[in-house]
DNA sequence: GCCGATGTTGCACTGACTGCAACTTTGCAT
DNA sequence: ATGCAAAGTTGCAGTCAGTGCAACATCGGC
């Protein structure tokens, strides 16, 4: 019955999670900066050689989904109409993530206390958020909008996310996330000229 | 008649600009990665540990006096009239440090340059923006803004900065930054929803 | 059961960055 | 001038992330 995939798959994708939970363990006893590899190459039950063929920075482990999350993004923007305007489409797409945070809540709240006191794990994170807004842009000048254009759509639609983000977790989570978005892209939608919501 | 500045400060700026010119030059002819602290000490003619007296990472080095643009525009802001609308005010507020970027384009250009190949040097600006979109918002906060919208807003403002510059340098800086920046501010403010300009 | 591919480990190395303590230079007051 | 305190420079020894390489183990398919 099992999976479809052998068991040096399996393996691999346990080892990946058990550091993980290590490392976001003794970050959070011990800091990120005071927790060397080897300490979490210890802890995971690995070489401390094996941790950099599972995250190519020690940064990585505490973003690890990040990259899938992208996807996300990306993959729900090609599934709209060609023809809705660029920006609905986009920022549905967005909303449609923050259900996925909203679900994780748990393991993204973590992630984010451990990213809020390490100003290196934060700047890794921008480095992808950066990653992210160029291949967005590409799939926006898709839609027959200008490419410079797109690159502003792109750029705030990341800042927009980024800022509901911090306001979502600045609340406690008490919030619902996709709302928070929606209500921040629909005023960038509106213009900064005008007030927040009615 | 000379400075009001004693021999030992100028003597440390002399010194901060030394670093900076031959790192640059380094940095260009052999590749960021490539270039050591100790070599730049070297063509500095300083010795490699007070290299760190002067710059707390080799990337800072690129983004010299990022902090003092932060400065003008937060200057700027606070010389605007306090019931002018939030977005206008910001807006005019970057439009005028354009200038000032308009004004150094060579130097500009080559740390774009570097930045542009070097992933690190391109984090760590983002880090720097980071912080500033925090003292921004902070002082849109206290223009009768909700904090929230404050954030958003900020956010916006540096992407839209961001973004202008990509474009400004993507033209091998043909256009004027000043206006490609009033352009971007005017599209955010006008909504995304609304196509570019007329 | 064997073989090639994939994954793990150890080893030796580079290079950024830090704390500390010794030393040199500058600013200033007498 | 002269001498002293503050600020700046340097060298040393050390930590730790990250890399290339080569030996070894394990897995998947035949």
């Amino acid at each position: 019955m099992a999976a479809d995939e052998g068991l040096r798959a399996r393996k691999k994708r346990e080892t990946a999670r058990r550091i993980e939970s290590a490392a976001l363990d003794l970050f959070e006893r011990d800091g990120f900066d005071a927790t060397t590899v080897d300490a979490i190459a210890a802890a995971a039950d690995i070489a401390p050689r094996t941790f950099f063929h599972y995250f190519p920075t020690k940064e990585d482990v505490v973003l690890a989904d990040y990259a899938d999350r992208l996807e996300r993004v990306l993959g729900q923007l090609q599934d709209r109409e060609a023809d809705e305007p660029a920006w609905r489409a986009v920022g549905a797409s967005f909303r449609a993530v923050a259900e996925d945070y909203e679900r994780e809540r748990r393991l993204i709240v973590r992630r984010f206390r451990i990213m809020a006191e390490t100003p290196s794990v934060a700047a890794r994170s921008l480095q992808l958020q950066a990653g992210w807004e160029q291949d967005l842009a590409e799939v926006v000048t898709g839609r027959d909008v200008p490419a410079p254009t797109a690159r502003l759509l792109a750029a705030a639609a990341v800042a927009g996310m980024r800022a509901a983000l911090e306001d979502w977790l600045g609340s406690g989570t008490r919030a619902r996330l996709p709302d928070v978005v929606q209500a921040h892209f629909d005023h960038l939608g509106r213009g900064l000229d005008q007030p927040p919501s009615p």
